[in-house]
RNA sequence: GUGCCUAUAGUUUAGCGGUAAAACGCCGGGUUGUGGUCCCGGUAUCUUGAGUUCAACUCUCAAUAGGCACCCCA
């Protein structure tokens, strides 16, 4: 029977041409989170089923939950998401940790879903949280955060929009319109379709909700307000805003109440970044600040607020913009290249090799007995940046030469 | 879960009811210690199964695999 060589639905491959490309994206997000002072945490590959059936709703901790059963019958999951596990550690540590803790992580992910455009079963992220602090300081960083992971790419102006809005604002208007809690949640979801669905469906979806005419006509006019409205909630995200444009972000960010989220567990400023790309027009990636999660551990509540982009939306991006070709064009790499031009030099090739690596070099060995034409070609076609030519002539006179590929010259070093 | 599209060398694609082309890649040679160019050669049960036909890679149906959109979500 013949095996598929193919990898499984859903799953990637990453050859050195791809994985140079994920290296770059995650040692940026790296660098960007450690120069806000962040530490890199990570959490086993699988948890416990009922953390995510718990939490992450019908479908993520549903039919999407990838789950095994251990020795001992216990049912896990690979984690389809950073948050049930990271809540749980620092519900670990809350209490003795100096506050506020700043982490980070880049992790896979596993979600059992029909694979599209930008969305794989397995897929990468970085989550970026701060815990423990309650202030808009907190919320200002991490908006100022997430805008510098984008502009560390260096993307073209207007490539890209920081959306922001704050559950607090829908609470207020629920509490003003005497929408019950129990409405709420079906009512949220409905405003976070607000761009997808027409008018017309809009109001039929809020009418079975339970709303009455006036209701809907309320929160319309403030869905289509560009204005904050003058509200405790709406001075909080005019104080966030007034931040940011100090510090420069003015072109990038925007007040827009249609940015909701899908999770239930916001519960205060909520965010998305869009790619403002006509190929490519989507939420990149989006978080806020979300409270009550701790006491899913027994525990207190503690603040939190955070957010998580994805390897394939970011890739996405940075194709769509052209930002990956300085990646993808330049193929060199700083190996040397020693072939064996002898059979009866393989040991002091060896020898060679060891000495050179030693000394900090990167070196390529030549595993067979090779002529020098090929020697050449071989480094050629793999880009690398010389050949170390030791062959008898070089044996006899106790010395090797470095050719340079790209500029053709030779360099004598004795031995 | 629903809908649409696709399937030909390693890769990207052409092709016509009469037994397969190109480019690039890879391997070998031209060129026995000096590469990138050039030249020559090799590299395919046309996804599988059934049907229509004198004849199917080509038309029909099914299966399988992949992609895209919805749903959901980052």
């Amino acid at each position: 029977m013949k095996l598929s060589n193919q990898p499984p639905k859903g799953t990637a491959d990453w050859l050195p041409a791809e994985f140079k490309i994920r290296q770059y994206i995650f040692s940026v997000w790296r660098q960007v989170c450690q120069r806000y002072g962040y530490e890199e945490y990570l959490t086993p590959l699988v948890e416990s089923a009922e953390i995510y059936r718990a939490k992450s709703g019908e479908e993520v901790g549903g039919k999407e939950l990838v789950t095994f059963k251990d020795f001992g019958g216990r049912e896990l999951s690979i984690r389809p998401e950073m948050t049930p596990s990271v809540t749980r550690l620092v519900s670990q540590i809350y209490n003795s940790a100096a506050k506020p803790i700043r982490w980070f992580s880049i992790a896979n992910f596993m979600r059992n879903e029909k694979p599209q455009r930008g969305r794989n079963r397995e897929f990468w992220q970085l989550n970026c949280d701060i815990f423990g602090s309650s202030s808009l300081a907190a919320e200002v960083e991490i908006l100022q955060l997430a805008l510098d992971l984008m502009l560390e790419f260096k993307p073209p102006k207007n490539s890209f929009t920081l959306k922001i809005s704050s559950r607090v604002l829908l609470k207020e208007l629920f509490s003003k319109l005497k929408i019950s809690d129990k409405q709420a949640t079906a009512v949220a979801r409905v405003l976070d379709k607000w761009k997808k669905l027409s008018p017309g469906a809009i109001s039929e979806s809020l009418t079975k909700v339970g709303l009455a005419k006036e209701q809907i006509k309320s929160l319309s006019s403030f869905m289509n307000n560009q204005q904050l409205p003058e509200t405790p909630g709406g001075a909080d995200l005019h104080f966030i805003f007034q931040a940011l444009n100090d510090l420069g972000y003015k072109n990038y960010i925007k007040y827009d109440p249609t940015v909701v989220r899908g999770f239930d567990y916001y519960d205060g400023m909520v965010f998305e970044i869009f790619d403002n790309h006509k190929n490519n027009s989507r939420a990149l990636f989006g978080g806020g600040r979300y409270n009550g999660l701790g006491a899913l551990f027994g525990g207190q509540s503690w603040p939190a607020v955070g957010f998580a982009p994805g390897d394939e939306t970011m890739k996405l991006f940075l194709e769509s913009w052209g930002l990956l070709k300085k990646i993808t064009e330049d193929t060199s790499r700083a190996v040397y290249y020693l072939p064996l031009l002898e059979a009866g030099l393989t040991k002091a090739v060896w020898r060679l090799a060891k000495a050179l690596r030693q000394s900090g070099q990167q070196v390529e060995l030549g595993l067979e007995p090779q002529k020098i034409g090929k020697a050449l070609d071989y480094a050629n076609k793999k880009g690398l940046s010389g050949v170390i030519i030791f062959g008898q002539e070089e044996a006899r006179k106790k010395m090797y030469k470095i050719k340079n590929m790209a500029t053709g010259k030779e360099t004598r070093v004795n031995l």
